[in-house]
DNA sequence: TTATAGTTAGTTAACGGTAACTAACTTGAG
DNA sequence: CTCAAGTTAGTTACCGTTAACTAACTATAA
């Protein structure tokens, strides 16, 4: 298991994971360069973690956290739900820019089983929660009906991926919120019923 | 530049490097991996590429070509032409299934920016002649006129990506043709006009 | 109040392993 | 005989990690 509450230098530490991740992928996630950043020594940085794999885990399992953002829990809103998880991840990405190139990643953790699994459980709470909200969605008359829920899914979350992966190549050259909103407004528009 | 024609052990060692980049990302893709799996010894391969930055770009410029699939050129098709655009990726990795674990992987190669300039042309290149085509198909009002082009490419090509990327994650367990069929037609019926 | 013991967070030096790459030699086919 | 394609044996640089030690702080018992 992963620590949850973390030390001032624990926070320091995966934020400088992550900022090094988002530069140059996992090939430049090294103790060296983490040390160097931080200023302090490669050996200093196993008096915080027990090895670099626990840092990397943290680090995953706090891209929820890093924006201070709580994942509607169980929420049966419909629609409004959507909008609001849809709307969260935006915010999310745009308080904590470097999470852009790393939070739909799934292939950069890849070389070790133990991440692409915390990922994909991650993927997978994202999905069942989206999953009530849709079908109360459907239910409500606010979504289409002739359309199948886990086509739904990609029909959403395909561009809202695209569409961070964007702003994050193009290093935020443009404004996510309002862009986020404009995508919002045309999946309202084409998954009407 | 990155040589085209390629030699039969040129286009061993970069179907082994693709290989290797699908199973564990690019720090899985060593020379040594690259030896080991061709039955080679390392310096064998520097007979047949100057270095491994050399093999990583010829691997990304062969996305396109793996499937010998060639890019429909500045077609004004319209609706058809996106239909046959969007299918095309599909049969594309279907018929190389690594292909769906580093086809829309751009963080994997942001170690080295050449590698990502590479990758970024080619999304460009696709988005233009995507663009010709679904302006046409506006003009013939078989798409809908109330979404601009940029937010058009996301809600196509959004779903596009995230369909393959879950092929590849469930490793190919389900049927990508029949899925992007049907995927094809639920675009369709939420974007037409 | 103060000596003792323990903790926290850092240091320098070194370990074994692996990365990409190279020089120099060998082999086999045309 | 030549030369393309392989080999063996090395190089330098970096990887994660550990050992041994220390300065500075904190808690406790006499």
């Amino acid at each position: 298991m992963v620590k949850v509450n973390l030390t001032k230098r624990q926070k320091e530490i995966i934020d400088t994971a992550l900022n090094l991740t988002a530069k140059g992928g996992i090939q430049n996630l090294t103790i060296r360069n983490l040390a160097e950043n931080l200023g302090i020594t490669e050996p200093a940085i196993y008096r915080h973690f027990k090895n670099k794999s626990e840092i990397v885990k943290t680090m995953i399992k706090n891209f929820e956290v890093a924006g201070n953002q709580k994942i509607a829990s169980v929420s049966n809103e419909g629609i409004t739900g959507v909008e609001k998880f849809v709307k969260s991840r935006f915010s999310l990405v745009a308080a904590n820019p470097p999470l852009a190139k790393v939070l739909f990643s799934e292939e950069l953790f890849m070389d070790e089983p133990e991440y692409s699994e915390l990922l994909i459980s991650m993927m997978h709470k994202h999905k069942n929660s989206l999953k009530v909200m849709l079908l109360k969605a459907q239910e409500d008359g606010d979504i289409r009906n002739d359309i199948e829920f886990d086509m739904l899914f990609r029909l959403i979350m395909g561009p809202v991926r695209l569409l961070i992966k964007q702003w994050g190549l193009s290093n935020a050259a443009f404004n996510l919120i309002e862009k986020g909103d404009l995508l919002w407004e045309s999946l309202k528009k084409t998954l009407k019923s």
